[in-house]
RNA sequence: GCGCCUGUAGCUCAGCGGAUAGAGCACUAGCCUCCGGAGCUAGGGGCCACAGGUUCAAAUCCUGUCAGGCGCGCCA
């Protein structure tokens, strides 16, 4: 439906253009969009008015220009009007809205998807969660969002793989073994003070435990640095299980677990380093040596050894995201905390310095979670190891509403996460509003089949007899469901889809309390017209619809086809939809 | 001090340069003989922080000011 209207505004820009009317020089996008107001048609472009000044005409005269030059609109149009500024107001025939539940019939759960990213490789890395604790509500945020552009980019056409990086070598690693073989001495008795920053969550203690219920005293006799290194070793296996674990509970499923103990160990590291040094991309001052990003837009120059000869984290990143480009990716995607908006210059000099464009590396930035309880905020404080994890919160919620949740605001703002509401079966709990809108749809079906009733394919049931304005608000609803996807892909944005979800689902229940889909259970079902009055009921309810041969089972396809765009939605966002709850 | 992000209804937030700026909570007034009321309807509520600019068109883009958050390590 949208692509015979784009397709009709294109061809003439395309005869305008042929004709000498237009020049037209860089082609525009043709974009519609749903008008507001009835009065300006159901379907509205705004490309008279951006081509208008290269044109150097005004927007109504393009306008008409267009409208002028169109093949036989009325194949596609009831009416085309111009309105004040350059609006193109259309009025589509009714049969091509119509056509829009076929499509989705005939598309099923491909319905939504596209090729606009033609076959593109994408390398998309999230959560990367230090091995160094179990994964808090934060990472849980990252780790939907990710999921979420995963889908949404294959959806999109896109070739794309979900990657784990393990920060399993470094400073963090040695604190944790350090930590784990402090608390390991304590249980036997010693005085051994846990180090300056270590990590003292709960957790802590219990890997202590198991290590010593797994060797007994056997770690204690040995010297100190073996004893250290063994717990770090057995913590580190330990606690990235249970990352896993949790992930697992979460439904998410990674198709790569990177280490970053791997790129030392293969001296890419090194190699990745000489490499930037003849290029002249590395310095030495003072001791360290430098990685020169000011030379890409970064405000400074950023050190990758240190004096004591020690890598910084970058060099490993530096060499991380070589070996992702040499991977053969077009596109890097990783997502972030956004604590650390700070590095995306470096890692975009970083880029640069390979020759790719900057832009080949994007960074989607996942800001903190609030939570609370009722309306009162929770207290974490990550340092005394006081805070919720990810596992908590599922067990609690569900993964459902967690992830619903998790992508109910843009990524980079804050959100609030009440965990109260999360678990309400009510109307405020915006999970519960979408799926119940697909459970209910298939609780009406129940009741149908029960009545041996069975739902149609859109080509038996009359179509035509969808005429009403609320039926007509679902289907035009139902036809943006693809560019809604386009978008979220596009812009690596899949809070927009959790709003088009809410939107539809709101639709849905207006629409379903309105009006009645099966008929009457009672035999009156064939009463004629003047049975029921046309106006005699209140304007709410169904009581005053008449009953029209057909219109049951016309519903019904409608009905079908709202719930498998809103199946679709949930599972782009790794949702799941219940049919009943 | 420098950089990034944010400032939209009482609250939480949507809003690809387009028409009279939206939604959900909350508030007010209503709706259950009926396919799931786990729902629906209606109403009030706004100088889109402020001031300039670009444009046929600005909440949206640019500049400045103010307010909040974050980052500015040879920490990850």
């Amino acid at each position: 439906m949208r692509e015979k209207v784009t397709e009709a505004l294109q061809g003439a820009l395309h005869r305008a253009r042929r004709r000498g009317q237009l020049k037209i020089e860089p082609f525009p996008v043709v974009t519609l969009e749903l008008p507001k107001r009835p009065e300006w048609g159901d379907l509205a472009s705004t490309v008279a008015m951006s081509v208008a000044s290269a044109e150097r005409r005004s927007p109504q005269d393009v306008a008409q220009i267009i409208v002028d030059n169109m093949e036989h609109p009325e194949a596609i149009f009831d009416r085309v009007e111009i309105a004040r500024p350059g609006f193109l107001n259309m009025t589509v025939k009714r049969g091509l809205w119509l056509e829009v539940l076929t499509t989705i019939e005939a598309e099923g759960r491909a319905y939504g998807t596209s090729a606009i990213g033609a076959g593109r490789r994408v390398l998309l890395e999230y959560v990367s969660a230090n091995p160094t604790g179990p994964l808090h509500v934060g990472h849980g945020r990252g780790a939907a969002v990710g999921q979420a552009l995963a889908n949404l980019l294959s959806a999109s056409g896109y070739e794309v793989v979900n990657e784990y990086y393990i920060n399993d070598s470094g400073r963090q690693m040695k604190l944790l073994g350090a930590s784990v073989y402090a608390r390991l001495q304590q249980l036997n008795g010693r005085e051994a003070p846990l180090p300056e920053d270590g990590y003292r969550g709960a957790y802590i203690d219990e890997v202590a435990a198991r290590l010593q219920e797994q060797c007994g005293t056997t770690l204690l006799e040995q010297p100190a640095d073996e004893a250290e290194q063994r717990c770090r070793d057995l913590a580190y296996q330990e606690l990235l299980e249970g990352i896993r674990r949790d992930l697992q509970s979460f439904g998410i499923t990674f198709d790569m677990w990177f280490s970053e103990a791997s790129l030392q160990a293969s001296g890419s590291v090194e190699h990745v380093l000489d490499d930037l040094r003849k290029r002249d991309l590395l310095f030495e001052e003072a001791g360290a040596l430098w990685f020169r990003s000011s030379a890409f837009g970064d405000e400074k120059d950023r050190v990758v050894r240190k004096q004591e000869g020690e890598y910084t984290y970058l060099a490993t990143d530096i060499a991380y995201h070589r070996d992702k480009l040499l991977r053969g990716y077009d596109l890097l995607i990783d997502v972030w905390g956004a604590d650390h908006h700070g590095y995306i210059p470096r890692m975009q000099a970083v880029i640069q310095a390979y020759g790719y464009p900057k832009d080949c590396l994007r960074i989607v930035l996942v800001q903190m979670v609030n939570l609370l309880r009722a309306g009162r905020k929770i207290e974490m404080s990550k340092r005394a190891g006081e805070f919720i994890t990810l596992r908590e919160v599922i067990e609690d919620v569900g993964p459902d509403a967690a992830k619903f949740f998790f992508l109910m605001r843009r990524s980079d703002t804050h959100l609030d996460f009440d965990l109260e509401l999360a678990t309400q079966k009510s109307a405020e709990n915006p999970v519960y509003y979408v799926q119940y809108a697909h459970a209910r749809i298939s609780s009406l079906f129940r009741v149908a089949e029960s009545r041996g009733i069975t739902v149609p394919k859109p080509s038996e049931a009359n179509l035509e007899l969808l005429t009403d304005p609320d039926e007509f608000s679902l289907i035009k609803k139902l036809s943006t469901y693809p560019s809604v996807v386009q978008g979220s892909a596009a812009a690596l944005e899949p809070h927009r889809l959790t709003f088009y979800l809410q939107e539809l689902a709101g639709l849905l229940h207006t629409f379903y309390y309105k009006h009645r889909i099966l008929p009457p259970a009672s035999d009156l079902d064939t009463v004629e017209d003047e049975g029921i009055a046309d106006e005699s009921g209140p304007s709410m309810g169904w009581h005053g619809e008449r009953v029209v041969p057909g219109l049951p089972e016309a519903r019904l396809v409608l009905m079908h086809e709202v719930q498998s765009v809103i199946r679709n939605g949930l599972g782009m966002l790794g949702i799941s939809a219940p049919d009943r709850m």
